[in-house]
DNA sequence: CAAGTAACTCTGTTTTTCGAAGTTACATGT
DNA sequence: ACATGTAACTTCGAAAAACAGAGTTACTTG
């Protein structure tokens, strides 16, 4: 998605360098791409609560209140694949886990504050 | 979520001015209703294609490749009651509905672009 | 008047997500 | 020594969400 590019009459693009070319305007492979992760439930709330540093899987169930355990795990799981958090064993003893957000999770980071930002002014609460 | 407010020691909190005033680092309320929406499968891509501009129920359901009518159908009720889209009867003949960004919905295209600009630099392809 | 399009809703099935319990490994208290 | 506790998961059956596809109503076009 890039930011609209202004054609001459109301009818806005999004086509840029790299990709939809087509004059269909339903694009924005990268958009749909980052909602293949966040648009499943809980994705979001873990990326932004390791935001505030990492955390082993007992104590991220604890800040983020109301996952379970089998969500977490899977979350956890696909997060790691994607390469946004890193999973690290600190063999002790006592051994224990920690995730992390990895350079690219960071990379995320200023996005979620603007989302954050604007949910605050945008959602008042009580959905 | 604010830009991390760097404490003294490794410590980092999300506390800002409206919340998460305890020590406990999970909070970060805007994030989570944020992705109380954006959490869903779907919202997310059709706001960004809506961000192409408005379109009607038909039309929508082609730009957003995958999605059914129910889905569709639901969020695009979910997503007008929470304001960030306005639903338009243009009472022909032929009459016709379409689906816009509200003043709150197009607030979030800023986010919008960088979590775009992000998936394209972080998210490679095939999952 | 037959066919098509838009905008949905309804129904039944598959996929996700869920809570709760179970597992393995180590540590600590008594 | 042994019961208890914590961390880190996995497994299971049930409830909720998402899906595909058929059906509905209203209006247009050939």
């Amino acid at each position: 998605m890039n930011p609209p590019p202004k054609t001459a009459a109301g009818t806005r693009t999004l086509s840029g360098p790299a990709g939809c070319e087509e004059s269909l305007r339903h694009c924005d492979a990268a958009l749909v791409r980052a909602f293949g992760f966040l648009g499943k439930r809980w994705s979001g709330v873990i990326l932004g609560t390791l935001a505030n540093g990492e955390s082993g899987f007992a104590d991220l169930k604890r800040r983020v209140e109301g996952i379970s355990d089998s969500v977490l795990s899977d979350r956890l799981a696909e997060l790691q694949g994607a390469g946004l958090i890193v999973r690290s064993v600190e063999s002790g003893p006592p051994v224990s886990v920690s995730y992390a957000l990895s350079e690219s999770g960071r990379a995320l980071m200023p996005a979620m504050f603007e989302l954050s930002a604007w949910a605050a002014k945008n959602l008042p609460d009580a959905r």
